[in-house]
DNA sequence: CGCGGCTTTGATGTTCATCAAGTAAAGTGG
DNA sequence: CCACTTTACTTGATGAACATCAAAGCCGCG
């Protein structure tokens, strides 16, 4: 990093995926995909994969927030999970199936870079560890959704709540204050309960003096209580 | 595969690994490691992997039928999933951990080939075509993981039994008749239920003729029958 | 202004966990 | 080999957790 830094002649310089991701690929390839990338923006609420679309594209979330999510068979969506700056958006299937088996939406305006999956196929290709720390992020993703899914499966409605309040104080926001960036009905598709006990949830943490509700805006008053919550169930 | 066959000296001829896995490795790196690799024996009950322990090997299942489980943190036992010959045993964290974070059990007698993990991340590194095939593999047990835990997660008690039925079926045993080599504890803990209203559910199924129980037999009478309940929870 | 979407609260019924108790099967030690 | 313990399985009764249904308030938008 240190040395190749100042050594990249395309638009590049600033962005993080090089230390992280591309520590093994030589500038001469970091080039090559430099000048062959995409981004796209989106704004907040904006589709950025479908469910069923053919796999082109290696992408990556640069700034934003998004949502992974599945439609399920009845026709109600599953949230599988939420992706921060510098996270694959391209995590499941990618390298395993043709169409994407879920979907991604902006939850805040977003940036993605977009590499054509050829490219990436390509340098894995000539360099393993390239290819190897490539394995290595996507496992850390999915063990990371695998983990969550069974921590929340045992947890009950009260505990869910606080787990999730939790999670975006500290993972996203890294503060006690925040706006929700989902509705109450993403929350219920993200924990798999219903809109209104979702709600009622919320309410009975307000009414006990544990967080502020203004709206969509959140305030964690007591965070210790919330954590025992959150831990109990 | 058909030409290098016949120029393996090592005992390792039978084994549908080298189709599946090793498919892009020379047959110089076959041997080496079909000469440095162990098997293990492991019988019915037999823990293979304990979580927490540490990560020295690749292990994939040659024979038998093991599960995987995870140590909630109220000592409840959560099944994530179950593994079949050629599936890899190493899932999860292999690449991403220093140990694992789940713990691996025979539910039949079982024989693993295990590889030194230096020896996998060695040919990975030199060989990208290789390490691309690991992605794609790995990718594939996971997405069917979330993709199951998803599907699973829809449905109700009633549902969630009838689906696992099928899936022992289908899956498993190819037949509609089988012994069922998880107990009803443990067919609990993958959907996520208590072991009561399992048996209630089995019982169900038995009284409105979809299904027969003969201690651990199970046959499937009405499949038809038992795949709408599946279906439609 | 009125319409639709998101939110909120209440009332009601279903689903499921928990508790309790009993049977069957299987291993254990004298 | 038999009493004895342990473990898996099974059924019923009860209550808690949660979904569903209904209705009303709020807010942005055409």
């Amino acid at each position: 990093m240190t040395v190749t830094d100042n050594m990249l002649t395309c638009n590049c310089e600033g962005c993080e995926l090089k230390s992280l991701f591309f520590e093994n690929v030589s500038t001469l390839e970091i080039e090559s995909i430099c000048s062959r990338k995409v981004e796209r923006e989106y704004q907040k609420g904006e589709i950025i994969i479908r469910e069923g679309a053919e796999i082109h594209e290696f992408i990556y979330l640069k700034s934003g927030l998004v949502k992974l999510y599945h439609s399920g068979s009845n026709s109600r969506e599953q949230i599988i999970c939420f992706a921060l700056p510098l996270d694959f958006v391209s995590l499941l299937s990618i390298f395993s199936e043709k169409r994407y088996i879920y979907s991604v939406a902006a939850l805040e305006d977003s940036i993605t870079c977009n590499i054509k999956m050829d490219e990436i196929i390509s340098i894995a290709t000539g360099n393993g560890r390239f290819a190897l720390s490539l394995i290595e992020k996507v496992n850390k993703a999915t063990d990371r959704i695998i983990l969550d899914f069974l921590e929340v499966k045992q947890k009950r409605l009260y505990g869910r709540i606080a787990y999730i309040l939790l999670y975006f104080a500290k993972s996203i926001y890294k503060s006690n204050s925040f706006d929700l960036p989902v509705s109450r009905k993403e929350i219920a598709e993200y924990i798999g309960m219903t809109v209104e006990n979702v709600i009622r949830s919320l309410s009975d943490l307000r009414k006990d003096g544990i967080i502020k509700i203004f709206g969509p805006k959140i305030e964690i008053v007591d965070e210790g209580k919330l954590a025992r919550i959150a831990e109990l169930s």
